[in-house]
DNA sequence: AGTTACACTCGGGCGC
DNA sequence: TGCGCCCGAGTGTAAC
């Protein structure tokens, strides 16, 4: 019944969010009869009447993606889906497509928190247990950096410019307006598989540092794109408090960088 | 300039 | 089996 995306990892990193948009991309020609957003999917950027008000009646004609920011093109607005820590993208009663709903949290009527219901009566569905996801009217894309999938390397340079030293290389990696797309996820992989650590200032990354962690990027974005998500890194079975390097089996290293709980090899990383 | 704290919000994991 | 505490993978703002 339920249509999902190839993949709905614990966390929507850009990897997830352009499964969403591929996901999206079957409603392109459609037209929306109703459009229902709670008043925390709406919270601060439309209000919940505003949104629905300016959903209904128009045609999608297309989709887009900045990062972990979704939107459908429709003929008249841009409707914008931003999916937090929970978001999942469904699409409901696709004829002739059974799906089943292998997310991280299940699937619970109560936490569709935005919908849009298609003139030939299928539902696109924002799915958030927590309510961290939002939609939005027209979103600015101002504060997001080039998209992280293939970002080409005078960008990746451009993004890592800092006059002096700048702030750890992580939290960088972790700027949407810098790079958009990557999640605390996909940055501790990339650090990992570029053996650099992840508190080092981006000021003091040489270029052989620089060409390993812009290799390492498209390695890990490709490697986990192809495993179905964020969460299928090398990196990810040790992501835990006594958790071990899967290359030399060092105790990894435990701390918050750039604010987030940050994980990292201090033996091969440096 | 850069980092930290906190707020949002609530499921899930863990300890008792 | 149940209850309460704590954490957090995303984003935004304020304060140090």
């Amino acid at each position: 019944m339920v249509v999902t995306p190839r993949y709905a990892a614990p966390v929507p990193e850009v990897l997830e969010v352009e499964s969403y948009r591929e996901l999206a991309e079957r409603v392109v020609g459609s037209r929306i009869r109703a459009a229902e957003a709670d008043r925390y999917a709406a919270a601060r950027l439309v209000a919940p009447r505003a949104f629905a008000q300016a959903a209904v009646g128009r045609r999608v004609v297309g989709t887009g993606r900045r990062g972990k920011l979704l939107w459908l093109e429709t003929d008249g607005v841009r409707l914008g889906l931003r999916f937090g820590m929970t978001g999942v993208l469904l699409l409901d009663g696709e004829a002739g497509i059974e799906g089943l709903f292998y997310g991280p949290h299940g699937y619970r009527d109560e936490w569709v928190r935005a919908s849009l219901t298609l003139d030939d009566g299928r539902r696109l569905i924002l799915h958030d247990p927590r309510r961290l996801g939002r939609v939005e009217i027209d979103p600015s894309l101002e504060g997001l950096g080039p998209d992280v999938i293939g970002l080409s390397r005078a960008d990746f340079d451009a993004a890592l410019a800092v006059r002096g030293e700048g702030p750890a290389v992580k939290a960088r990696l972790l700027d949407q307006s810098m790079v958009a797309g990557i999640g605390n996820l996909l940055a501790d992989e990339m650090l990992f598989r570029a053996g650099i650590d992840p508190r080092t200032p981006v000021g003091r990354l040489d270029v052989a540092r620089r060409a390993r962690l812009y290799r390492a990027l498209g390695q890990t974005i490709r490697t986990l794109r192809r495993r179905g998500g964020s969460h299928t890194g090398d990196h990810m079975m040790a992501r835990h408090p006594d958790g071990r390097c899967p290359r030399d089996g060092t105790s990894l290293a435990v701390a918050t960088v750039g604010g987030r709980t940050t994980y990292w090899c201090p033996t091969h990383q440096r």
